[in-house]
DNA sequence: GTCTATAGCTAGATAGAC
DNA sequence: GTCTATCTAGCTATAGAC
């Protein structure tokens, strides 16, 4: 079978997002990418540790261009946060999909990826941050309520998989759209 | 080796917390619990699983003695705050260690305890929902209070984690306690 | 109740055909 | 570039000595 890259990330980041890193196995990859093992270790010839660093440095990636370039790009404000929101509301599925963060910060790929994860959550953090001070905030107070709103995303996203209810997430992301926009 | 009964509890959950379900392996138990497999068989017949829904019985039980018989119990408001944040600071030892509501919210774990992880959850957020309402709230906010409180246990314990730095988890409880009490 | 030894299986990884 | 077939290591689990 063929799977064009765009898939391919796609499955293979739902598939570490799901059972995390060592819940993944080469079965697993196996099945839900569509490509025999043999044939993911052509494209990934590191094995399941390169596929974990190619998905968490496409998570990056998208941090760059979804969050850090609007933030400190040129649009209003107002349509700045909107497409914050919607683009973070979209990089979940709406609250289906865990984050890699979190699912990275265990065991084995804690030690592994740690240093990477901490430093696009750092990035992120400040761009909202920046994003918080357009919107009248000193410096320290949208540091701070940048940093909340990092600790309420995973939290809420913590309850999606406990609770097994994305509302969590989602009536959080309307909530705060709200409080900023009115 | 010989191990009391306490020992192996306290060094079984450490290991699962700090490894996740998939990523406990028998010789990683075998080497943090310092009993060999087939000791650890003798006493958990069914493996693995067993162990992991002894520790994840144990923290149901954790919550019933430390914070549900607390919040429901005579002591003043102000005390039964205390104990409760005292308790949650010790249960996750300052930050160090991970949530297993957490780290069994993934892959197999999570279809093995979902519906464990939501009752105990489910059971804390209402007995302290109850001690917000006896510090004057009434029954609504009491109950959002009480689950955004358990929000932002979770997603400070993520970043914890991620951002390798306790001082999310610890500065959290006594800003809140601080609230609380002034 | 703990151990050594080992069975049986599945994991990650590779060789080589097409 | 994908596949089948297969290797080795490590996994869960068990038998049986002490």
């Amino acid at each position: 079978m063929l799977v064009d890259s765009e898939t391919l990330l796609k499955r293979l980041k739902k598939v570490f997002r799901t059972y995390g890193y060592e819940g993944t196995t080469l079965s697993i990859l196996e099945e839900h990418v569509g490509l025999k093992k043999a044939s993911l270790y052509h494209r990934f010839p590191g094995g399941k540790k390169e596929m974990a660093t190619y998905v968490l440095d496409e998570v990056g990636k998208w941090v760059d261009e979804n969050v850090v370039s609007v933030c400190y790009g040129d649009l209003p404000k107002e349509q700045k946060l909107l497409k914050v929101l919607d683009k973070t509301y979209e990089m979940y599925e709406g609250g289906d999909a865990a984050c890699l963060w979190r699912v990275f910060s265990l065991g084995e790929s804690l030690e592994m990826f740690q240093t990477t994860v901490e430093k696009q959550i750092r990035c992120m953090i400040k761009a909202i941050a920046h994003l918080f001070e357009e919107f009248g905030e000193n410096k320290d107070i949208a540091l701070r309520k940048s940093t909340e709103f990092m600790i309420t995303i995973q939290g809420r996203l913590v309850m999606v998989s406990a609770m097994n209810d994305v509302s969590y997430f989602r009536d959080y992301l309307e909530e705060f759209k709200h409080e900023m926009l009115g």
